[in-house]
RNA sequence: GGGCGCGUAGCUCAAUGGUAGAGCAGUGGCCUUUUAAGCCAUUGGUUGCGGGUUCGAGUCCCUCCGCGCUCACCA
């Protein structure tokens, strides 16, 4: 971007100009507000129906998005955090000259603050009747919107902002014309909020563990790789929560949960950012069993608290979050959805094969675990739209997971499904030091040196295992994808509020 | 990273290879209860960047940049 001005800005600087000139500062220090725009609604309507009605006077403040001068009559409609008004201005009241002043100098956009009282038009809106107003802010660059109307209450747009691109790297300008995309910010932090709640009310423990970190974990991911300067060290940013919040049940703590952003360096799709935000919690003393309970209550809890109901429309499906979900075991599942047993083909070689005579393809050189995982992105998940859980997974995919009694090559580990999206995952931990050393070192040779599913030793952690763990169930979720099916959107970037571009000059 | 598509005024969109337009926004004027207010007039463009073909390119071809969809990878 240069700082050249399209003709549109021209206007709005000269403008700043003669404000300027007759003594007018466009960006004031100081504002005075008594109502929100919901708060003089409802002040007026508390009293319009008494005897004697009380006249109320407001002062409120917004952003201008209509106006409709009428010669010696304008009005206006400011928009606020919480709704719009409507400001009536009359010359008989503020004289002409104030009236062609609004006219003149005010654009869509920019910040106001009108005082009058409260009223009812003839057309039955309840209005402003401004006897003074000033200038808070004025904006430069018009707002990307055309006009809107209100009906009903609901604010309808004509041809309002719409390119993606334009949206999401300027957000900020999204937000200001688009309504509906507020709201989708509101509900996301409400969820997060319900979570929170719905952990503390289990008590948990809300914790913060390190971003950076010497060795990443956790996870079968790319990091982000950075460096201290001043320690001349190598970090990561971390890829998962895991291994710290399992050190902290080493450390006393029975049940501990953490909001925050993971980092990992892939490819971004509609479902990927490189940043996004995970719930992870761990549960001393608990199995695999008890978090599906706890995830399906978890879920229930959220859509209560945060819609007041528990079905909803995902993409045209009707989703229905009432406990209990669907359990699936995973090698069944398979079994059915491709007629392939994965228990018969505990190699690479032989599921590789089995997959090529039922005309799946296969990626050369995959591990048995990425077989695997393919079949279930691929012939599964689009398919488990209403809540699912599948469970017991292959050994091999899960380096974390403590195996099923009697079953060395299974683990105790879920995968929940929803609209065709994997949403969270979870499992019996693995709690013996020398196992979990040995998976490590397991990890370490069946993948290449560059594979990314190669999971680097970490001696602490193990040092950590050592000291005694207790037995316990951990759960990982996206925040974003939960955001993306409780409020109907098919790109995550539709739920993070500045989801990465790439670089445009 | 591969494949397909897209990029025109502030916004939403037009334009058989032949003078780049419309609505809204903006500017000037009329209008004392409007609400996508209305009426009259009017400004606004290096068609993403750079090359090429052609008498002539928004349009056809190539490079690059960005975005979308999709595949791969992943959560």
């Amino acid at each position: 971007m240069s700082n050249e001005y399209s003709n549109l800005e021209q206007v709005r600087l000269e403008k700043i100009e003669e404000l300027r000139a007759e003594g007018i500062e466009p960006y004031p220090h100081r504002v005075e507000r008594t109502h929100t725009s919901v708060e003089a609604v409802q002040a007026f309507e508390a009293v319009e129906n008494d005897e004697n009605p009380e006249e109320i006077q407001a002062t409120l403040v917004g952003r201008l998005r209509s106006m409709r001068p009428m010669g010696k009559i304008s009005f206006a409609h400011i928009e606020d955090g919480h709704g719009r008004i409507q400001l009536f201005f009359r010359a008989n009241d503020i004289g002409k000259e104030q009236i062609d002043f609004f006219n003149h100098a005010f654009d869509l956009g920019d910040f106001i603050q009108a005082s009058g009282r409260i009223f009812r038009t003839r057309t039955g809106e309840i209005s402003i009747w401004v006897e003074s107003f000033r200038m808070l802010s004025k904006a430069v660059t018009p707002l990307p919107a055309a006009k809107d109307e209100v009906v009903d209450g609901e604010v309808i747009q004509h041809a309002t902002l719409a390119d993606p691109e334009t949206r999401f790297r300027q957000r900020y300008a999204d937000l200001a014309v688009n309504a509906d995309v507020r709201k989708i910010f509101r509900t996301r932090a409400a969820i997060v909020r319900a979570l929170q709640n719905f952990m503390d009310d289990n008590e948990f423990l809300e914790v913060e563990t390190p971003i950076l970190q010497p060795i990443y974990g956790g996870a079968a991911a790319e990091p982000f790789v950075t460096h201290h300067n001043q320690l001349k060290q190598e970090l990561y940013l971390r890829i998962s929560f895991e291994l710290y919040l399992k050190r902290l049940l080493v450390g006393g703590f029975e049940r501990v949960y953490e909001i925050g952003r993971d980092f990992r360096n892939e490819g971004v799709s509609f479902k990927h950012n490189p940043e996004f935000t995970q719930l992870e919690f761990y549960w001393a003393y608990a199995d695999y069993n008890q978090v599906m309970e706890l995830t399906e209550n978890m879920l229930a809890f959220v859509a209560d608290q945060v819609f007041g109901k528990r079905t909803f429309t995902f993409q045209g499906h009707e989703i229905n979050l009432d406990p209990p979900w669907e359990r699936i075991e995973l090698r069944q599942g398979l079994i059915d959805a491709t007629g392939i047993d994965i228990n018969q083909h505990m190699t690479a070689e032989s599921l590789a094969a089995a997959m090529k005579t039922k005309g799946i393809e296969v990626k050369p050189d995959s591990a048995r675990g990425k077989l695997i995982d393919a079949l279930i992105s691929n012939h599964l998940e689009p398919n488990l739209i209403q809540p699912t859980f599948l469970y017991n997974y292959p050994r091999d995919i899960s380096p974390l997971a403590k195996s099923i009694l009697g079953d060395p090559t299974t683990v105790e580990r879920f995968e929940g499904f929803l609209g065709g999206m994997e949403l969270c995952n979870a499992f019996t931990e693995l709690n013996d030091p020398l196992d979990q050393e040995a998976r490590f070192l397991e990890m370490g040779r069946d993948y290449a040196e560059d594979d990314e599913e190669r999971h680097p030793m970490d001696d602490d952690y193990l040092r950590a295992m050592r000291y005694g763990m207790p037995p316990n169930g951990g759960f990982g979720m996206g925040i974003d994808r939960l955001t993306m099916l409780l409020t109907d959107q098919h790109s995550i970037r539709e739920v993070i509020l500045f989801p990465h571009l790439r670089s445009k000059e």
